[in-house]
DNA sequence: ATCTATATGTACTGATCTGTACATGAAGGA
DNA sequence: TCCTTCATGTACAGATCAGTACATATAGAT
């Protein structure tokens, strides 16, 4: 039971769990995937659904931050980095094992809104609203919380569209759409 | 083996499929809601494939003729209803019965591009994005492909975000967005 | 070398999955 | 009345699901 075997556990099942989905992903699979035991499997892990919350919680470390230190390369000011955020969606979609976003997925999966891996998909997207919300508040936005939210709207559509419609170019419609509404929301 | 029977049965296979998800919802499951025998089911259906499949159809053309009847109703000009798209989205988050969009959820569930049923949830979303494509030319947008795909980010974003953060006001942050570029997009 | 504690592998449980075999029912025609 | 035809209900097959019992292996301590 050494802490790092645990890690690596975690590691295996997101991939899994991503690309393959939660509910088509059985425990006998990922047994023979990782290469252990179903007891030792069941020794790190109670159930399947702390497996899957754990896998959860290492994707939502990963992917923020992944997407912040992205951003924060891409552009210096704060309204520079909202718009970076599209560019980093685009690189992001580039990626060959891209399957879209893991947390829209556990949600459409687990709709209950009290299941507990619901509650924690909406907890990764309410961490970057407010990611979203404090750079619009730097930018110097009319009303942050608005514009904040509405780069959000821009992003989980372009992942959902670049999904579902593979062709086109949806992250940069949503980029040039940024750029109208926060000009917008500046000028004001 | 009734036509109408295979209507009923696809009618009450949606509503569970939509409720509870496809591989959360067996066909045990359905023949028990449904009251008809297991046989009958699948002499209308051979797998559970192609009763997903009748249930997406059913959902597409429900959908898309309650959303285009409401928007046409909602306002006179092709510019007034790309807008009152979002009004009308507003209204579907506020049904009972709302628990996001089947078919963001379809190809969540089913990844695979080439996968029957993730190849029907792209017709859909592919049909949506012509609707409001449409609408942007006959406003005369600059670029009405760019504002019809847009508009399509900003929908499927509000139906994303409804869905992980039931708080917040995402149609009308949709709609207010919507607005700034359509003034955008007609004042060049 | 021996004892103890933990990690592992195998084999299994009972439930559920999709899909089918088969026997029964009812309706229509001669 | 008898025969054919098609819809139905039940019971089941074979696979897979999450999770566990139990026996063995391996490690460290004395």
């Amino acid at each position: 039971m050494r802490p790092n075997k645990r890690d690596e556990l975690v590691s295996k099942a997101l991939d899994v769990f991503y690309r393959d989905g939660f509910h088509a992903t059985g425990m006998d699979r990922l047994v023979v995937e990782t290469g252990v035991s179903k007891t030792s499997m069941y020794k790190h892990f109670r159930t399947k659904e702390e497996l899957i919350l754990a896998a959860l919680r290492l994707r939502d470390e990963r992917f923020r931050n992944w997407f912040c230190r992205r951003v924060e390369e891409l552009a210096e000011t704060p309204a520079g980095r909202l718009i970076a955020g599209f560019d980093a969606l685009a690189e992001w979609f580039e990626e060959g094992k891209y399957r879209g976003c893991m947390f829209i997925k556990a949600g459409a999966e687990f709709q209950d809104a009290d299941h507990p891996i619901h509650v924690q998909a909406a907890e990764h997207k309410r961490m970057l609203l407010e990611y979203l919300t404090g750079l619009a508040r730097q930018a110097g936005a009319k009303d942050p919380e608005q514009l904040g939210s509405q780069m959000l709207l821009l992003k989980e559509g372009a992942i959902v569209t670049s999904v579902l419609l593979g062709s086109g170019t949806p992250a940069q419609d949503a980029k040039a759409a940024a750029q109208v509404l926060l000009d917008a929301a500046l000028a004001g």
